[in-house]
DNA sequence: AACGTAACCCTAACGGTTAGTGTTTTGCAA
DNA sequence: TTGCAAAACACTAACCGTTAGGGTTACGTT
């Protein structure tokens, strides 16, 4: 999966992480908006024009990891056990990413990232990305059911988890009470008033 | 509260007004990104850095009532009947909101924030805002007795039905559906297990 | 070896945004 | 009324992210 599949594909790879390496060493070091992207560029011994063929824009540039988080996030909906319900997966999931996103060397990155107003709309605007890409895997999931409402409001429901703990001061304890709330709230449409379909629905028979 | 109080401010305001409704009727016209800030600059008969000295950014420029749509927010909490429960009182404000939002003449503003990327970006950094403001105001109502965390995720819980109604086939349906998760999430804590702070500290959130 | 193309480079520009500087208007008091 | 400080505004020039245009190199394939 990982496996060198030729030079050129390596070479691209490697030019992408240089630079990413590169732009990330340059904001630490010197902060995020005293550095350009002519800098970045010079730096990493690229064009410009190559830096915005690998990534979408400068912001872009430290959250490399986007793509990866939503995959995690979607694969532990569509990946866990047949029988298992759907909530506790979710929790367990976001459990880890958040503590991923707390981690030890993680800090310098976080704190810069709150100390940009441009960083920190930009991932706002990916936390609407991964909530839609949840909800569509909430959606096509056939052992739930419920309307596309509640499916899009519980994805919402686990970012803000996400979201709020990673801001949190203790990270662990904010995404179990949230969860709580989002499992009440899950619960709560379980045996009726979903105007749609009625279907089965396997939750709590694990 | 909005009666004149000095020839300046007035002339102030209706600058602020001119150069607003010049760019919505421009943006409105020929679409949002084809119009420069220069060209609003020209018509509205200012010069560009009076542009900015009244609006932080061009996204700005559309969502000039940001401000009072906060304040509705949160005026909803703290000045809701002494002892009317909190949700229902959010939940008639998210309504009216939704409804101000999805009314006759807007949908030509919907439309063009759904086609600009840069707009609906603006738009989700707004709502971060719009969460922490109304987090603040959870969390001061002495009437609620909850952690911090459950006031921030509630806020947020709030935003999100507003953001998915805005969008969404059946906007009152769906403000219903998604209230009906918050009034169990919030019920859940009713009564205990908080194993955090009470209530005070909300320090950091402006 | 030869070809198509992906990756890359360079230059120049566009458009949002800001700094610097100067001018007019307004509110307030002497 | 007059004088003055501050606010509001104007103008120029620039900064910086981003993109278009047009070329060059190196890889994969035949």
């Amino acid at each position: 999966m990982t496996e060198p599949p030729g030079r050129r594909e390596r070479k691209k790879a490697a030019t992408r992480q240089k630079i990413a390496d590169t732009a990330l060493r340059l904001f630490l070091e010197r902060g995020y908006d005293p550095v350009g992207i002519r800098d970045v560029a010079a730096e990493a011994d690229v064009a410009v024009t190559t830096v915005f063929s690998h990534f979408a824009s400068k912001e872009a540039l430290v959250f490399e990891r986007d793509q990866e988080f939503e995959q995690c996030l979607t694969r532990a909906v569509t990946d866990r056990q047949p029988h298992e319900p759907l909530i506790p997966a979710l929790h367990r999931e976001v459990r880890a990413l958040v503590r991923h996103c707390t981690a030890e060397g993680s800090a310098p990155v976080r704190r810069m990232i709150e100390g940009s107003p441009a960083l920190r709309e930009y991932e706002e605007s990916m936390s609407l990305r991964h909530a839609q890409a949840l909800a569509a895997a909430l959606a096509a999931d056939p052992r739930l059911s419920r309307s596309a409402t509640a499916c899009r409001a519980t994805a919402r429901f686990a970012i803000d988890a996400y979201a709020l703990a990673c801001r949190a001061d203790d990270p662990g304890a904010t995404v179990d009470e949230v969860f709580r709330m989002i499992e009440a709230a899950w619960a709560k449409l379980v045996s009726g008033t979903v105007s749609t379909k009625p279907i089965a629905d396997m939750e709590g028979f694990a």
